[in-house]
DNA sequence: CGGAATCCTGCCTGATACTG
DNA sequence: CAGTATCAGGCAGGATTCCG
């Protein structure tokens, strides 16, 4: 009796493909760094430690609950330390580890090459569009 | 009358904030990156071209349209080029462009940081997972 | 100061069906 | 084969409020 056959092959292709997903480390890291304020993030405490409000002031347009939530995963990821100082009120300072050192490292080269090569994209686009 | 002065500032940060977004190629860049399936496009097309048809089957769990979209989008930032073979049933093939290779380069060390240093990352996350 | 919790909206994305 | 069109839902992310 083969009744939702094709939804069973559906569920099991899909179900392989998670297995595939959770096994490729490439991908793993592409869902971190397709939150792009994990790069900013970065970027800032390359240039130094920074506490919680400095980051909000210096990451033009990121939200509380973004920022917070960016530093908890990278926090949980290793790649930054969060430290606490009981002085009232209280004071939180974000740093890289040698991870997320390691990772900004990486990134910095991204960052280089936009700089280097985003007019040739805008040019691209811009001769498409006025292809219609 | 200052009726509305708060709304009215937070319009205005809002507009600067979305001016400077748009004078900052790193962001720009990072936008475009933030699509995950980007990365993985110039990852297939670095190992040649590529039909419609290959790509859906090599980059697993892409659905046809968000397919559709990033190569739309790619072809529109000059990453890659489009040819359509009128054959039938019609044939249509993608390759990068230089500026999409040039992308790919950069893009080819993030992966080999990924797997360089993903298991760091599983490690620190269970870590952190297991102090609650 | 540095968050946590809540609500709520948009759009991102997948599923499905149709076309040349 | 290589798409386009349409619909539906889920959740990312913003705004707001409250707390230690």
């Amino acid at each position: 009796m083969p009744t939702m056959t094709a939804a069973q092959r559906r569920d099991q292709a899909k179900r392989e493909y998670d297995a595939f997903l959770a096994a490729c480390p490439s991908r793993r890291l592409l869902d971190r760094l397709s939150d792009k304020w994990v790069t900013l993030v970065l970027a800032a405490l390359a240039r130094g430690d920074r506490r919680y409000s400095e980051l909000a002031r210096e990451i033009a347009g990121v939200s509380q609950k973004m920022l917070t939530q960016t530093l908890r995963n990278m926090e949980r990821d290793g790649m930054v330390t969060r430290t606490v100082t009981p002085t009232v009120p209280v004071t939180v300072d974000y740093a890289l580890t040698d991870l997320g050192r390691s990772l900004q490292g990486v990134m910095q080269h991204v960052k280089d090459w936009a700089e280097a090569h985003i007019d040739d994209i805008e040019v691209a686009r811009e001769e498409y569009d006025s292809r219609q």
